[in-house]
DNA sequence: CAATTTTAGTAAAGCTTCTTTACTATTAAC
DNA sequence: GTTAATAGTAAAGAAGCTTTACTAAAATTG
């Protein structure tokens, strides 16, 4: 039972409400990503979001396109579009026009943008740490294996 | 790795972006809601969305105050004000004046919020014994006590 | 107990993040 | 070489919140 129950009395707690693993999921997901965007904060990136980190998890070191961001992220290009635009106003990418198509855009990380990436490994470095020392080193990976099985849960 | 990257070369695969916790806890989270929300859908609640279930799911059966369910959800008195309008056109709740306070409202379920409820809960125990059936019964018990020690962290 | 403060909720506007529809420019295919 | 498909952009809008500003009822207090 969360902590949101915490101090009212049996009787007032919901009956139908037990801390479904939906709730379990959401609520851990929402304390690992404030770690990781208050992390980037206190190391400068002041206006990192969320949004912005999860379109920079798809470019690679070597540059990306647009539409193979979109596939990668599971959004639309017109959306990865508006991120880079603001990801472009925050100095974290660049965009060229891809020589070989020239309908195409590769997008790139600016120095700004690796040292964001090189700080964001750090602090999910110490993130992880901090989980595996409260469950454990084996206990850690095994978690990890049973949450990539979620990921790729329901199959075909 | 996710299976957004099978099918690609080892070397086009990105080199910074191994799996990490955040990531799965977003994927799993994705596919458990969409399970959730398709289940009922196919129920026949063909209108219901995660954030309507986010506000069913902080209503006691007896009915509970916009402010306690603010609180609960760790969402603005307005945004649930909002919800229970759209819940409202969705007849799945309703609302009364408290009696004992005549500034309050008690949001209460109507018969199909019950019935929404009730399948909710069906649709829960089957995806839960799916993950159990994948995972073995006693470790489904250890990932929900490490994923609520997850939810609760980090602590003050 | 009248005046003040607090609390419950609403109204309206705005922000973020995404989608949909509709378009241009370039490349590929027949 | 005309037609198709593909890469991306533009603009509007939907969803789900927040912020600011308000009303009405209850609680406090002096």
């Amino acid at each position: 039972m969360s902590d949101l129950y915490r101090g009212l009395k049996k009787d007032q707690q919901p009956s139908f409400r037990t801390e479904n693993f939906g709730r379990l999921l959401l609520v851990a997901l929402n304390n690992w990503q404030q770690a990781l965007v208050e992390g980037l904060q206190a190391k400068g990136f002041e206006d990192v979001r969320t949004s912005h980190i999860s379109l920079l998890r798809h470019i690679d070191m070597d540059g990306t396109r647009i539409t193979e961001i979109a596939e990668r992220a599971g959004i639309s290009k017109q959306a990865v579009g508006q991120l880079v635009t603001i990801c472009k106003a925050l100095d974290l990418v660049m965009t060229e026009t891809d020589p070989s198509d020239r309908r195409a855009k590769i997008v790139t990380f600016t120095e700004h943008g690796r040292r964001l990436i090189h700080e964001q490994q750090a602090i999910i470095e110490a993130t992880d740490n901090a989980v595996r020392a409260k469950i454990g080193d084996k206990d850690f990976e095994k978690l990890r294996r049973q949450l990539a099985m979620l990921s790729d849960w329901p199959e075909p």
